[in-house]
DNA sequence: GTCTATAATTCGATAGAC
DNA sequence: GTCTATCGAATTATAGAC
């Protein structure tokens, strides 16, 4: 696109206070000029750069979730891998974008299928590699992610005591177990 | 107050019609507006009768959570009674102010702050009173809670698949166990 | 490339007629 | 008791100066 050298600055600048906002106050209450703010520009520059509010949050999520890698666990250790992998990311406060979809999915159509993307691509897949042979793969990993999705949301979203307080080994720990359980109790046929 | 007979259906009707509309848009995209089409009145009478949309919303949310009675249920089917009571009249639609609260808890503290009372108030006393020696119990509530959230979210919320088109039965019993599972795993000390 | 100024909506809430 | 008319604030987005 026709930018230049110092234009490439002011751009990742607005995605990076988008991010923050949207993920912060929701996509609503997110307004453009909070975001023009935070990047230290108007709000003008942030339509010219992404068009409309709209695009920008969909950039916003795109980074998206990360590659959800289970390595080569045994089968036992298969749940304790899956929590982790998924949660401690978040102990750091990292991915502002995906904390922005869980807050908008809930009134936001195409923020919801983002999610049931991430179900779908990652997820499954994930879990399929790790029990090749399981035919009920795609209900565990439903029931698995439903697990992590309220686990989620509880501690880091809506901050639910006593699980946002609780200490990171034993949430994990707890989480970990039950994924573990959803992935190896006998299924009703 | 000074309002006759008349009105008392009015009231009912935009109480009933902001229920629905919390419920589907959630709090920022219901307009006083489009609830007072639905009342079949204008948006000067929503005011008059509630004052503002904030405290219609309060109002909203009121009649809450039904009261989580799990009986006198055996130890081995503690889990699938509360898997059951927890989910069940989501099944056929009712209580349109949780699904409300459930929307709108993301991004407004007050929602999710009626969460945590559910939580407080009637998840942790009702599994108390079916465990009463355990000494892990709020913990224990917390993570059957993030199940049960999860599950709700997913399937009824966000309607994620294949948990959205599952069938209940077979829902219910998943949810049932994994529940089963929090209640009774040893914890770490 | 960035800003100011402002258009065009939309929303919550009020005032006052009937 | 209900409505019409409208205010005032806030928002997204545009037009155009510098």
């Amino acid at each position: 696109m026709g930018f230049g050298e110092r234009s490439a600055a002011t751009r990742a600048a607005i995605l990076r206070a988008a991010r923050e906002r949207f993920a912060v106050d929701g996509y609503d209450r997110a307004t453009i000029r909070s975001i023009a703010a935070d990047a230290g520009v108007t709000a003008a520059m942030v339509i010219r750069y992404y068009g409309s509010k709209g695009e920008l949050f969909a950039l916003t999520l795109e980074p998206g979730f990360a590659h959800l890698d289970l390595g080569s666990a045994p089968r036992e250790e298969l749940g304790m891998r899956f929590a982790r992998a998924a949660l401690e990311p978040w102990e750091s406060g990292a991915n502002p974008g995906i904390a922005a979809v869980h807050r908008a999915a809930p009134t936001h159509e195409e923020a919801a299928q983002i999610i049931q993307k991430y179900l779908d691509r990652q997820v499954v897949p994930a879990l399929r590699a790790a029990l090749p042979d399981d035919p009920d793969i795609e209900e565990r990993a439903a029931l698995v992610h439903s697990q992590g999705l309220g686990a989620f949301m509880a501690r880091y979203i809506l901050r639910l005591e006593p699980l946002a307080s609780m200490d990171y080994e034993e949430f994990a720990a707890a989480i970990g177990d039950i994924v573990q359980h959803h992935l190896t109790r006998p299924m009703r046929r």
